[in-house]
RNA sequence: CUGGAUGGCUGAUCGGGCGCGUUUUUGAUGUGUAAACGGUGUGCGCUGCGUCUUGAUUUGUGACCAUCGGUCAUGUCCCCGUAGCGGCCUUGAGUUUACGCAGCAAUGACGCGCUCGGUAGGAAAGUCCGGACUCCACAAGGCAACGGUGCCGGGUAAUGCCCGGCGGGGGUAACCCCAGGGACAGCGCCACAGAGAACAGACUACCUGACCCCGGUCAGGAAAAGGUGAAACGGUGGGGUAAGAGCCCACCGCGCGAGCGGCAACGCAAGCGGCACGGCAAGCCCCACCGGGAGCAAUGCCAAAUAGGGACCGCGCGUCGCAAGACAGGGCUGCUUGAGCCCGAGCAGGUCCGGGUUGGCAGCUAUAGCGCGUCUGGUAACAGGCGCGUCAGAUGAAUGGUCAUCCAUCCGCGUGGCAACACACGGGGGACAGAAUCCGGCUUACAGGCCA
RNA sequence: GCUCCCUUAGCUCAACUGGAUAGAGCAGUCGACUUCUAAUCGACAGGCUGAGGGUUCGAGUCCUUCAGGGAGCG
């Protein structure tokens, strides 16, 4: 098992319009995107997440639970898989992301974070 | 009324405890430095003394052994001891104070780890009302403007909320609904239709008389009938009349209303009036009552960052002059003088603007407390007493993610049964909805259950 | 947290101080003109005025409760 890496939470609208900008791809259950960040780039830890979930996604209940499920994930996923110097922001989806199953929506984080290292 | 239950794995945040690390403050201890006090004569300098003390000197002198040196005695100097004088402070011990260091203890803060406990709602929502709290403004208060409320009584911290009553409307009824002051303060509006729409008047038709003449014209009477409209000058019956008419009478309606009941809204009502007084105030308005404004991004503190900017005010700015400048004054060079150069203004002030920052802490979660139980008063809303329990504090925003089982419930199929339904198997599967300073209401959304 | 505005035909907008049938342009359908199309001309259809409740004789308009959309301030 290999050990999580502690990520912190994006907080700058800037942030999320440079990451909106590099690379992107989506799936059924989630949409990603990131970006290497410039070395000068101060952080406190080398991975950074950040989550979107807009009112397209529901009402407030909706985008809580979403949130939170793209928390865990990115706790599970990128805590493991994810590149040291990156930014990530996982942006929720109408309906897919409350509804997908666990295992289903896993598979789509890793399935994105796979094509956005290798784009 | 209620707002699914249990467990496993794994997270977030807050609080308590323990341990470790860093650090703040305090305490006593040790120690260092400085100062003061204090007492003493130590140490210091000079002089003197000394068989008691240590060394130096063999190039001070003498003697001996002897050979290029050594031993002894004495001298000199140092050390040591002691006495006197000088100087009064350096030093040593002690005490106090200040500062620093070290480890220890207590305490607070931060970080990490372990452990224990708490963690959304009935509407957290809409932001429609009422307050608490904070800042600003004004200070008894009144008026004006603007906004709101609008039967009466009670409840409440307060309300536009709640309870009870009254009045009106709907319903067979149980019961439900009503922004329900004033139209005699004034202005305005009432389309179309209709003769006439607000104060009286008269289109058709009616009656009498006159004229032409056989159906009209004119004058007068009268306001019942017709039709229109949302609304048309009381309704029905009788008398009366040329025809009619509250013209008269009875009943009903309407208005005024002595008196009685009720805290009040209001109700009952003898009697009187021949009918006069339309509607709209969720049109303007009048009356009564209420309301200063802004909102936790309030407000206070810390840190960081930028700029040492502009405007106005205040204080100050040597004299003359509108100004240029001149004369005083100060500084520097130079220096015997003459001379030359420079300064001649601002501010540690207040308000506003501009510029910068978008971090942290407090406010911040427990009291008009709330919840449960019970008793008392009250028709009730509610109030009071007693007992127990203490109840979220996030800030890109925690209160979860996932898996399993059960329950409410839904679908399919099978068996039993006349049926309602019961059982078994398989599947679906949680309604509305997420605190953001707090509280009381209202409104709206909603799976399920119960009552009328 | 606070304040304000809008919603009318498929689209863009009117409708006065409450008054009867809610109007115009574009788009649509049909017809005319043309060899055909476009343009032009004529005719037609299209609306329970965002939803519910109320005031009024009468509501797109007034009041109220909601829904959706938008703007501004701190």
């Amino acid at each position: 098992m290999t050990e999580r890496q502690p990520l912190t939470v994006l907080t700058k609208r800037a942030d999320f319009l440079r990451a909106a900008r590099a690379r992107r791809q989506g799936a059924k259950g989630l949409h990603l995107q990131a970006r290497e960040r410039s070395p000068e780039e101060p952080s406190e830890t080398p991975i950074r997440v950040g989550y979107t979930c807009s009112k397209k996604v529901g009402n407030a209940v909706a985008r809580n639970r979403a949130k939170r499920r793209l928390r865990e994930a990115a706790r599970e996923v990128l805590g493991r898989e994810g590149r040291e110097g990156w930014d990530y922001v996982l942006v929720g989806r109408h309906q897919d992301t409350v509804a997908r199953p666990w295992a289903d929506l896993l598979a789509d984080l890793r399935y994105t974070v796979r094509k956005v290292h290798s784009a």
